[in-house]
DNA sequence: ACGGCTATTGGACATACGCGCAATAAGAGA
DNA sequence: TCTCTTATTGCGCGTATGTCCAATAGCCGT
């Protein structure tokens, strides 16, 4: 194979073990499966990379880092901290045919047996809710949002959304995603002090609809 | 080894699959790890299950079906829907050093890989929602509780408690116990309409406190 | 043109996996 | 006591895994 140098190698081995994971799954990705998408032979990883493990952990970094980043730049293009929130809630339910969110859900399980994993895994997963921090401080700034606690808030936030996305991925049927934004919209809303329904709620098609949208939960 | 009816040895199969699973994790238990663990031979296991898929569905449903029955024999003593909600939550995060919940975290991620333990996971945890749904609809009738879409108010609090024990079990000390439970009770006191505090929110030691403890949300 | 550095190869190694099967032995009914 | 059913054995088969390493080959500087 050509000879490629060594951290052009390296992008090209996150990238193919990438790829791999988001057809087979983390927990399922080989040496070897790697090194075929690659095209090259097995022994090239462990020249660059000291265990699978690390790979892993490269590849999931890959991934939600990089979702992580469209999210962000999404949000800075949005007029104020709520249409920012409504963005980052629409692009985390997105994930196509949830198979973004079963890397989380390997991530999470694996996260006890694998150590560089279980790392990368909770710092993606502090810097996302710390996403929602910054955007609720800024909405406070902006004297839009009330809230007393913005960590714990985003904590909340981001776990209900977590809970219920794992629901879409592993227990497909059972819940909507229109309802799994809906209702994350709605908690929201309640913690920062807005009025119910005040947030766009996508579309099925996944962009934000125009006008605001009456939650079903709206007494 | 002793010879056993196949009742017999069915649920000591499912218990010793347990029982590894417990230490070693859903998807890391083996065949020959239950064999072991039983003292028998391999080939046993397969005498009575045809795939490991169904053994690990067995255990798991012996697992929290048995977590299940427990709560709610316990919410049963319980004076009031407030009172046994408040039992349920506690039981929720108790799991000891929280390997239960990892077991949910292997059962979410393998969902998708193997059918049989999907399943399973998917009815309990459908399972333990529509308990909780019950319990709303008895604190309706108490004339206690105010709730529009109990099913709904149901998946809210199960989820925000799952996305919050998750990161309890997969990234240990970003959240504190005592906080996930507290924020799941205010929660569904917002729920359901009650004043924030009312539950009793459990001490350290898992019991409930005798004086319900001011949220640290209320405001 | 030629060394030397190193990216890359290809496979060995030890271990592990689910599954299946012929052989064995235990126990119940006659 | 004998027989028949079947629970149980013990191992083999094919495949897969992470890790390691001597050999090879491509590229850069001289």
């Amino acid at each position: 194979m050509t000879r490629l140098s060594p951290t052009a190698r390296c992008e090209e081995i996150v990238a193919a073990a990438l790829r791999v994971a988001t057809t087979k799954g983390l927990a399922n990705t080989t040496v070897r499966d790697v090194a075929a998408e690659m095209g090259t032979s097995s022994g090239l990883i462990h020249h660059y990379f000291a265990s699978m493990d690390d790979v892993l952990a490269a590849a999931f970094d890959e991934a939600a880092g990089a979702d992580l980043a469209k999210t962000e730049s999404a949000m800075r293009a949005c007029g104020d901290a709520a249409e920012r929130l409504s963005t980052y809630f629409a692009s985390y339910t997105r994930t196509e045919e949830y198979r973004a969110f079963q890397m989380w859900l390997d991530a999470w399980a694996e996260a006890s047996r694998r150590p560089a994993l279980g790392a990368t895994s909770r710092r993606l997963n502090v810097a996302w809710q710390r996403l929602v921090v910054r955007t609720i401080f800024e909405g406070i700034d902006e004297g839009h949002f009330v809230c007393d606690d913005p960590d714990a808030t985003a904590w909340r936030v981001v776990s209900l959304l977590d809970g219920l996305s794992l629901q879409l991925a592993a227990h497909p049927g059972v819940i909507e995603r229109s309802d799994v934004l809906d209702w994350a919209m709605t908690a929201l809303e309640a913690e920062v002090g807005l009025s119910i329904g005040t947030l766009a709620r996508p579309t099925a098609d996944g962009r934000a609809a125009t006008t605001p949208a009456r939650s079903t939960l709206a007494t």
